[in-house]
DNA sequence: CATCTTGTGTTATGAGATAACATAACTCGC
DNA sequence: GCGAGTTATGTTATCTCATAACACAAGATG
């Protein structure tokens, strides 16, 4: 993953996931997926896992030289098709701006996400957004939204610092 | 351009430029231009005006194969760096969900830009974004915003009645 | 247990973007 | 004008990101 240039902070924000705190991640996504029908399988968890553990936005490509627990990459399809499925469930998010992927951050899934993107540390905090403003001005257009995504890009705290 | 499937609406909300209203808005360009110092140079001028001419998003590709006049392709780097210079002043704004380009319909330049985007027929209407409730909630969180963009994806009102 | 649907494995290729380096064109001081 | 510095362009090659297509496997349903 690109830091970017300009400085060498640690992202403190979201340390990722490890131990019990991952497992119970995973086994809340499990949880989940059995309410609504749908199959938590191998490729899907293990994509999972990886974005959990990871402090950064994922490419895709680092996903799948990553996959194998014995450094053998996937096949591109093989992460694709898991992050399609993590997406449509609220696991993940793709992060347009940096063809990049995050886990999901935020309790209930919805389809709408709004990420703070840290030019300096890359960084993306993910945060509730509020799109009442939005909403109301795709109405009074005549448009019926399916969904919003919105990516702030700045510098984060600890970068401000220095 | 791909238009979706599931309808084949035209896009009447920008038609595109043409005649006097195209050149009318290439001045309008060259005269921000002079005034700020900056070069409004032919590869540039030209991207920027495929880009108004069109009324449905352009690919990078797409107007790399228009670009010539009598229908030869321009190199890559070409039309990237114009596409590059024509967002760094607030000409034109890139659709990260579509990996596509617009002209920018809304007069001041800003670095923030929202787009309602029509699954159905492509078309992508900019619109005056508020983000007064993100900007507060990125300053809670300590962060310093460079700029931000919206991406809402959903029916246009045509689409809608079909 | 036949069949339908959904998911996976694999190969190949398509789409989007940039690195690197040489050349040309502005610009500013003289 | 003209040399030096800066900004822009032309060109080649390559890199990153993503998906099409098809065969096979696994779970679901009657």
């Amino acid at each position: 993953m690109d830091m970017g240039s300009e400085c060498h902070h640690a992202d403190g924000a979201h340390p990722g996931l490890k131990g019990p705190a991952l497992s119970h991640a995973l086994g809340a996504a499990e949880t989940r997926c059995a309410a609504t029908q749908e199959r938590l399988t191998a490729p899907r968890r293990r994509v999972l896992e990886l974005l959990l553990e990871s402090d950064a936005p994922q490419k895709a490509y680092d996903l799948i030289a990553a996959f194998g627990a014995h450094g053998e990459a996937a096949k591109p399809p093989t992460v694709y098709r898991a992050l399609e499925f993590l997406e449509r469930l609220g696991f993940a998010h793709r992060i347009e701006s940096l063809n990049a992927y995050v886990p999901c951050r935020i309790d209930g899934q919805s389809h709408n996400a709004a990420f703070l993107i840290c030019d300096c540390c890359g960084a993306a905090q993910e945060f509730e957004p509020d799109f009442t403003a939005q909403l109301a001005a795709a109405q009074q257009a005549g448009y019926e939204v399916a969904g919003i995504t919105l990516e702030a890009r700045g510098r984060c705290a600890a970068c401000r610092v220095s």
